[in-house]
DNA sequence: ATTAGGG
DNA sequence: CCCTAAT
């Protein structure tokens, strides 16, 4: 087994440009291309879950890649049947117990509560229903199995439970629930201080290798472990083993319950393997982005490498570039020293608290944790009815994505209380055998500023049509529909307020994810969290003014309304046609949505409009007359370049004769 | 950063 | 709208 980090595989940032992108059937090559970077939701989802995975390497044969790919979609269809509707505060949340055998897992896992809201419009119908999903403000690591098992010097080695994550998107009809769900089994000494639990956990997340105590598979050698009779017998182990089953898991488990670090608590390095399928999807990022940087780092040997360089859009470029960044892997390794436990992947496992082992010193304890699964906080998300599907999944990879790159520490709660003192051993923070460890719990914590205030942003990807920059507030924009066709061009619409927008108003913008915006910049500023007056849920929501929401993703089309087009007609007739840069300071000059290259593209299919018979034109009718106007200003105007040009001509001509 | 064009 | 070449 391995345990992945996220890091290895591509920081999300790597993810963000895999972002998917609307395919478009104008596309054709191009989205084709891009096709191998989508990722969908799942996908996403998987990423997260992929964060903690642990990854099931079959010892055997090739490299279980498939094997883990069967998994994960096995897996992802029991999360989806799951039925997730209680779901308790985050306080009780946090305060749940990982009952081991009681439906640990899979039973309780909710977290993401997709409530719909409706808004009702005054838009022919057409008004956007307003879908929120509602996170929490905490990543609680529910679910978890924490076993305390006296190290046994026998020899035993771990069982390699293959574990991977599982994750699902339930609508609100279903399950609602969105998590990921990871089992990880960590064992740590019960003298080691609360921040080796920490870290080993965070390792768990952070690192691409598994902290140093991490067993490998079967295959990889270690012996497994041998229950002796009693273990069998426990309750627990029966509580574990029905898990397990529950679990529909078909991995090859080795039924140990308990394992057992070997002789000498030696840590196992399990080789590096992960999910095939996630790592293919990384490494296509990583070429991505690798490419990019090289086409940077030529760019000063030579003009046309230089060219690549900078034909970079800016905006891309930087993403890209932050994306490279990130993509390096932070290591941390694990002393073993610090974590003499082993991380294992039972499938048995355990839920259980062993007594003493009469081979053991009192202080050679270890607990073993396992952690079933990170939940994903609640999302809040509000988007406009006619925003399509697409972009719908494109904001919950925001969130999520935002979530995950805000950073996460994590929080270990016994009873519900959080552990605050790092130095504290386990054993003084009584996370040790011979206590209550069913009250324990891991939580994922936003690392910026996990009480700030919320803040709301509308990405300016997110953008939907009617909505400029002239609008005074920027949550309008985000109610604005973006229907492509119907551009009844009316203000009004635009100040529908949605239940949720009164937060987002609030000024007080600061997101959890904030502090971390700028580093990563495009991404992470997409979406930001907002505190839920109400429920501590956060409230995620699309940024109107960030700059460049989301990483490699296609801006939302914004159709031309009606106004905007007769904007867009006058200033060129009184511009021409190759100043767009003035034509946009003239009439868009507020818009920033609308680019003079966006001006360029609008007055060319204007044009091509124009020209075609009224029967092949598409989208929101423009009247004839304005049209005909753009045919005016075309001739006019390229007939005076003309007229330019060849006076130029003339006067080189004229010079050169000279 | 802009402009011009192809996709 | 995106992407790029060329300014």
């Amino acid at each position: 087994m391995v345990v992945r980090k996220r890091l290895d595989y591509g920081s999300r940032g790597h993810q963000v440009p895999a972002m998917p992108r609307v395919p478009s059937s104008a596309r054709g090559k191009r989205s084709a291309r891009r096709k191998k970077d989508e990722m969908t939701p799942f996908d996403l989802l998987a990423t997260v879950a992929g964060t903690l995975l642990v990854d099931h390497e079959n010892s055997s044969n090739a490299p279980g890649i498939n094997a883990a790919a069967l998994t994960y979609a096995r897996k992802r269809k029991s999360v989806k049947a799951e039925l997730c509707d209680d779901v308790p505060p985050l306080k009780s949340v946090a305060v749940e117990n990982c009952i081991v055998g009681s439906g640990g897992v899979c039973a309780s896992p909710r977290q993401a509560n997709i409530c719909l809201a409706e808004n009702s419009s005054t838009r022919n119908g057409t008004d956007p229903v307003l879908e929120s999903l509602t996170v929490k403000p905490n990543m609680l690591v529910r679910d978890s199995l924490f076993s305390c098992t006296k190290s046994c010097n026998r020899g035993h080695g771990v069982g390699g439970i293959p574990e991977c994550g599982a994750y699902g998107v339930c609508l609100p009809g279903t399950s609602r629930s969105l998590e990921a769900t990871n089992q990880v089994q960590v064992q740590q000494p019960v003298d080691g201080d609360t921040t080796a639990l920490y870290s080993l956990v965070s390792s768990l997340d952070l690192d691409g290798r598994p902290p140093a105590l991490v067993s490998s598979d079967s295959s990889s050698g270690v012996p497994l472990c041998i229950h002796d009779k009693d273990h069998k017998t426990s309750p627990l182990f029966h509580a574990e083993a029905r898990h397990a089953a529950d679990r529909d898991d078909d991995e090859n488990s080795s039924g140990c319950t308990h394992p057992c670090t070997t002789g000498n608590n030696k840590s196992y390095m399990p080789q590096y393997t992960g999910d095939s399928r996630i790592r293919k999807m990384f490494a296509s990022k990583i070429r991505k982005a690798a490419r990019n940087k090289m086409c940077g780092e030529m760019s000063n040997k030579g003009s046309k490498l230089n060219l690549c360089a900078k034909k970079i859009s800016t905006s891309r470029q930087r993403v890209q570039r932050a994306m490279f960044k990130r993509q390096k892997p932070v290591r941390r390794h694990f002393t073993p020293s610090s974590a003499k436990g082993i991380l294992s992947e039972a499938s048995g496992a355990s839920f259980s608290v062993e007594g003493q082992n009469p081979l053991c010193g009192s202080e050679d304890y270890n607990v073993k944790l396992r952690i079933k699964s990170f939940t994903i906080p609640e999302l809040f998300i509000e988007i406009p009815e006619n925003a399509t599907v697409g972009s719908l999944k494109r904001t919950v990879m925001e969130v999520v994505t935002s979530i995950i790159e805000s950073g996460l520490r994590v929080g270990v709660l016994l009873q519900g209380k959080s552990i605050q003192d790092d130095g504290k051993t386990l054993r003084q923070a009584r996370i040790c055998h011979g206590e209550n460890l069913e009250n324990i719990d891991f939580t994922l914590e936003c690392e910026a500023g996990q009480n700030s205030s919320h803040g709301v942003r509308i990405p300016e990807e997110m953008d939907f049509p009617g909505a400029d920059a002239m609008e005074p507030l920027a949550m309008v924009k985000c109610e604005e529909p973006f229907s492509e066709t119907k551009a009844g061009y009316n203000s009004q619409q635009r100040v529908q307020a949605s239940p949720n927008r009164v937060q987002s108003e609030h000024g007080s913008v600061h997101s959890l994810f904030e502090t971390t915006a700028h580093e990563a910049s495009a991404s992470s500023q997409a979406i930001v969290p907002v505190a839920s007056p109400s429920s501590e849920a956060l409230a995620i929501v699309p940024v109107c003014k960030s700059k460049r929401p989301v990483i490699g993703q296609r801006r939302i089309r914004r159709p031309f309304s009606l106004p905007e087009v007769e904007a867009l007609v006058e200033a060129v007739e009184q511009l021409g046609t190759g100043r767009w840069r003035d034509v946009k300071m003239l009439a868009f000059d507020n818009t920033d949505h609308r680019t003079y290259v966006d001006l360029k593209d609008k007055w060319k299919t204007l044009v091509h409009t124009a020209s075609i018979s009224p029967q092949q034109r598409r989208g929101e009718p423009v009247p004839q007359g304005l049209l005909d106007r753009v045919l005016a200003a075309q001739a006019y105007w390229s007939q005076q370049q003309q007229q330019q040009i060849s006076g130029k001509a003339a006067l080189q001509g004229c010079s050169s004769s000279c």
